[in-house]
DNA sequence: TCATTACATTTGTATATACAAATATTGTTT
DNA sequence: AAACAATATTTGTATATACAAATGTAATGA
């Protein structure tokens, strides 16, 4: 469906116009897609990034900020993140001894359970997500975005 | 900057995995450059984009699930959305003679002049947002997008 | 050492969003 | 007409997000 049949506008849009709205919708529709997946594991996408990111570390904890500037859609707010997944048990928050201002945070071994259940799941979103685009399509789509935000 | 060079990973990511977080990325820089651009306006991007869906309907008012339907992120809660542009003198609310459920909201002179001063800030916007790429790649991209999303 | 600055996180506040339940109005069926 | 379903909006609740101010800790210079 072309852009202007959703708005359901009679001008026609620049194409700058076009692509930052198509933008926007192909963005909503793929992370409401995870969301609503992530939901049935009691997790939003912002939860389940943290982990993954935890998980990246490989035992090593990781601080607030280091966790803040990894993050895909930085949220302004990783301390009461990270508490909704201290309520959880999913990770384990300790102050930093060589650095007391800093907080250490490693994911738990449930925390590692759960992402492993996720994990089939995500593939399966992901392969539906891009399932109208050939491996060349995807390549040029991926050029291009970076591009758009370089 | 790559997409692995954020996230600080070592695994190789998958295309489609890539382009997903791409998607997300280019997405969440297009609209905080929106974002931050109309709060000099004291205007959030949403209710930005309800003015404008009133402005197109010249002079007709729109009902809410009318304004809902066509917005670009659709948010659950138009009502309260309204009720902000109210509170701002942007928009009008009366109920509908004839059929008493809906609600007509129309878009007031104010509303018109603030999107007459906002019009060229979002105009040089767009251009800046799209910048790096040609006319050729913007047609393609949109094209990637449109087919993403179908 | 004391003041200042920088750093890292937390807290407060306002708004945004998702979702379910409640309310009000209209249309339909018996 | 009364009961019921359908439609349109509102309200309540929980969580998410943006941003500023506050707090606590460490490093630096006078």
């Amino acid at each position: 469906m072309k852009v202007e049949d959703i708005l359901k506008t009679k001008a026609t849009l620049s194409i700058k116009k076009k692509v930052l709205i198509n933008l926007q919708l192909a963005s909503a529709k793929t992370s409401s897609e995870m969301m609503s997946s992530l939901k049935s594991f009691d997790i939003s996408a912002q939860q389940f990034n943290v982990l993954r990111i935890l998980r990246g570390q490989e035992k090593k904890p990781a601080n607030l900020n280091t966790i803040q500037e990894r993050m895909v859609n930085k949220m302004s707010n990783t301390t009461r993140l990270i508490d909704k997944l201290i309520d959880k048990k999913l990770v384990e928050r300790c102050i930093c001894e060589e650095n007391r201002r800093k907080i250490e945070v490693t994911i738990t071994k449930e925390g590692l359970e759960l992402l492993k259940k996720i994990d089939p799941e995500i593939k399966k979103l992901e392969e539906n997500s891009t399932k109208n685009l050939s491996e060349i399509e995807l390549k040029e789509l991926n050029t291009l975005l970076e591009k758009l935000r370089s």
